[in-house]
DNA sequence: CCGAAGTTTTTGGCATACCAAATACCAGAA
DNA sequence: TTCTGGTATTTGGTATGCCAAAAACTTCGG
């Protein structure tokens, strides 16, 4: 395939087929706003102050360097997400989940992860799913993840992404990066509890081999238990997190 | 009522301490052009023409009898929800759904519905568990489903909807309902098969006799295969449907 | 000092105008 | 007739301005 072109090709020319980098797609304000509000709301700590969080339009238009209109546009879109609120005339509000909308979100993030487990038992490549210990080799008996909680944390979500994507479903990994956004609100302060982290790894191993067997039934149990485990724990002791 | 004026409510107050019904939100023009081009779309046959199905902001700023600004935001929640795309300085138009993202949708609702059935195992009442059979009571051995298929594939709607509410699991419902908004795309044409109506009612009696039980792994189970063996019937007998 | 009425300010909702890119259209040359 | 260049049109993107409701503030009478 020597040239990337598609669109309509040219009739003639070609000179000297030089790479035509297909121009920049130039993404519009309204979609740097979106990403721009969304990184900063995931980034603050909503749950650090008593009072609701409030964005003003007028203020991130200024902030932005852009008019109202893309971020008016983006502020919808976050609010189709279910970040933000918007009450009229009264302002907009980045919306606060509360501990059992947080663990319902746990148990559809294990019920759609327990499927992409069955699915990888059918359609993965052995090579991929071994891949899935690289995630876990800085750690051991060594090297306890309970001493490391931080850097264990980001390895064990990355595990998670990068199991349900073996999946191959689009709609899988989609549904759960929306819900983990959520989630992770109190990264650290949930996932990471070091009380959890001990019996982590042990369970992540666990799936890895079910997967490795091509047992769907098992890697499909196992990989629900997990995550429901998490919100289990979450229900038991995440009070002191919701206000 | 004498005058319809509404504004600003005359300061006397309390006069009789009628029902104040706390006024009506006024949904914004946003909300209601969301809404209006929602159905619009869902109501259109997407796959009825080879070319895709095009929107103007201007034609319909003119139909709905509101300026462009009202409609962009509602399109920028559209978009978010995957219905349409706009393309910049070309126009929007209404997604067109892969087979294979249709049954990547219906395998993840397969998910979330499994997840539901093992939830009312340990939470609902078995009075609303039992309620579900009346969805189906107009069918039966002298009136059979695949002699009614267009009513029994609503009944078939009306019981999914139903024992996924049961779960209480807003995260659960909101999920199946957006999949469902974009599965329904081919309504009759795929859900109410002759073919596959005539195992899905006993299917369904199945997974309502396994939550009754209270059999949390067999109610899973059941109702997991059951979606997904619609996923796998779309998988095998829809090739017609997409273009 | 307190509170109610009145005024100003703030805030999101909506309409409108203009811009640039992509396209459609059209006239003129070969 | 066909191809080419240029021009008019279409279309989403963005900036502004104004409106009304709600909140914040001010003022004045008790």
């Amino acid at each position: 395939m020597p040239a990337p072109r598609e669109t309509k090709a040219p009739p003639v020319m070609a000179e000297a087929d030089i790479a035509i980098v297909r121009i920049a797609p130039e993404t519009s304000f309204k979609n740097k706003a979106y990403e721009a509000l969304k990184e900063a709301i995931l980034k603050m700590d909503i749950y650090a102050t008593p009072e609701p969080v409030m964005l003003d339009e007028r203020a991130l238009s200024e902030r932005l360097g852009v008019s109202r209109t893309p971020i008016r546009e983006a502020i919808a879109m976050l609010e189709q997400d279910g970040f933000v609120k918007t009450v009229p005339r009264r302002g907009i509000v980045v919306v606060r989940r509360t501990k059992a909308e947080i663990v319902d979100m746990i148990r559809a993030w294990a019920a759609l992860e327990s499927m992409a487990a069955r699915l990888i038992t059918t359609t993965a490549r052995k090579k991929d799913i071994t891949a899935l210990r690289d995630f876990f080799k800085d750690f051991g008996k060594d090297r306890l993840p309970q001493d490391h909680v931080e850097e264990y944390s980001k390895a064990n979500i990355a595990f998670h992404q990068a199991l349900i994507s073996l999946s191959e479903s689009p709609v899988l990994v989609d549904l759960t990066n929306d819900l983990l956004l959520h989630v992770r609100g109190y990264r650290q302060l949930t996932i990471g509890r070091k009380d959890r982290t001990a019996t982590s790894l042990p369970e992540h191993l666990a799936i890895i081999e079910a997967l490795e067997a091509r047992d769907t039934e098992l890697a499909e149990k196992r990989a629900r238990d997990h995550t429901l485990g998490l919100a289990a724990y979450v229900e038991a002791h995440g009070q002191e997190l919701f206000t």
